[in-house]
DNA sequence: ACAAGTACTTACCCTTAAGTAAGCAAGCGT
DNA sequence: ACGCTTGCTTACTTAAGGGTAAGTACTTGT
């Protein structure tokens, strides 16, 4: 069950950064968000393939793991923007060591 | 269906990454290799809760996209040992970057 | 009065990932 | 002859993640 996995990240630091960054929809929503802040409909229209439903999960589960902050404007129509924490900066680094790796072997598959 | 997967991993490094070393168990696998080549009963024994069918799994899964070497001793009964290959070798900065972040949030939620 | 835009929410289905449990091969010690 | 060990494999079931499609609120423009 969840005990498992509670059990894996307590285990391996590796799975509880994954927890954070993993799965299918959160590194892209993250790729997107590190060329600066975006609101809902930019982030919506940049990943085209993404549905309403994952977009939104995924940005609650982001701003609840710390990562990412949400601004609304009491406006209408609704002008919400997202943007990276403080603590969502300091992983920038990480990601971009991940992103490096995959490119430099990305090239190496298809040499 | 998968042509989303491939478009991602295309568009996004960062989610090239996360579909090697990503999901439930391969970042323990590749944790516990971190400190080490290990046979498969070292492994089983490292990680308690993982199943056999799991195991193997993945570790066919980290060999199909080469970042492991196995190498099996033709006795009775099995010697066979796992390791990170030339290319595993390259991603331990990136998983002990990811490793050092996880840790210090780690801390952080904790204080 | 009504369509359009923005940021969501909800209910339902379907595919993928993971867990359960059993079996197999091949020799070695007793 | 039999059980033991090691490294797998297979069939079946269950849980999780993701996709589809529809609806909501609130206001501006026509």
């Amino acid at each position: 069950m969840d005990f498992n996995k509670e059990l894996s990240m307590q285990a391996c630091p590796v799975s509880f950064v994954m927890n954070k960054i993993g799965g299918h929809w959160k590194p892209i929503i993250l790729y997107q968000l590190m060329s600066g802040p975006k609101r809902y409909s930019e982030l919506k229209r940049a990943i085209p393939t993404i549905t309403e439903k994952m977009l939104i999960q995924h940005l609650k589960q982001l701003q609840a793991d710390g990562l990412v902050d949400r601004h609304a404007e009491p406006v209408v129509p609704p002008y919400v923007i997202y943007k990276f924490s403080d603590r969502g900066e300091s992983i920038k680094p990480v990601l971009n060591a991940i992103a490096k790796w995959g490119y430099e072997q990305w090239s190496a598959d298809n040499i």
